[in-house]
DNA sequence: AGTGGAAATGACAATCATTTTCATATTCGA
DNA sequence: TCGAATATGAAAATGATTGTCATTTCCACT
């Protein structure tokens, strides 16, 4: 039960905009004159994510990344071709996902979802 | 490009339920007296998620699991626990995708959706 | 059948995120 | 203030995945 270093952290992920890897974290509180250790910060992101305070999920390769609870939750739209995203509203999905899950018998229910085509500057 | 191993490695997942990392399908491949190396398995998975034969995904510790994928497109209710895959019909997703993509002008578009909880039983 | 070179293979080392270990530092109540 | 309980962090351990590179297999063409 860290105290001062799950504030440190939770006030880094605000500062990088509520999104980010355990490793970008440490670096940027490295960067910013922190001196907190990178166990440290795993540990109180641990934490966060037991009391809720923050979400984790997963980047394409597996690497963990921690996000505010309460960012407005979104989803994207991708350019295979260049990269470029584009953030969309979820609602619609958020009822599918749910309505799935309690057909199904399922609790606690998260979801992913990313839709990726060609732009058209592409 | 391999050819021989790859296929090896398909009917690995065949036998498993199509659902496994890439370790435990080495394992199972060495059990059943198989000789092929580790490294190989991961180029053959790779080469089968490129050519979308089979789906990459991730347990909730990162990990990454493939599992064969019919021609039918659907998606998975997975559970966090257990692993238990529900295949889902994804009329409301496919529609969601469509209309999304179009208003931003994209062509060519793919989507990818999950959900997952505690299933029932765990 | 023989050969030359490209592709495939696998043992091993390297990488990278994450977890453990363990010794030290800090906190807090009596 | 004393001491136990907890927090911290450096370094080592772990475990999945990827990179390296020497060897082997495969083929097309003699």
């Amino acid at each position: 039960m860290a105290r001062k270093s799950v504030s440190q952290v939770l006030s880094a992920l605000e500062r990088v905009g509520g999104f980010a890897s355990a490793q970008e974290l440490y670096q940027s509180m490295q960067r910013g004159g922190g001196k907190i250790g990178l166990t440290t910060v795993y540990r109180s992101l641990q934490t966060l994510v037991e009391e809720e305070t923050v979400d984790l999920l997963r980047r394409e390769d597996g690497e963990a990344i921690y996000r505010l609870c309460g960012e407005a939750h979104h989803h994207h739209l991708i350019c295979k071709k260049c990269g470029r995203t584009v953030e969309i509203e979820g609602g619609a999905i958020e009822n599918w996902a749910k309505r799935i899950a309690s057909v199904h018998g399922f609790r606690d229910v998260g979801h992913t979802a990313e839709i990726f085509g060609t732009c058209s500057r592409c």
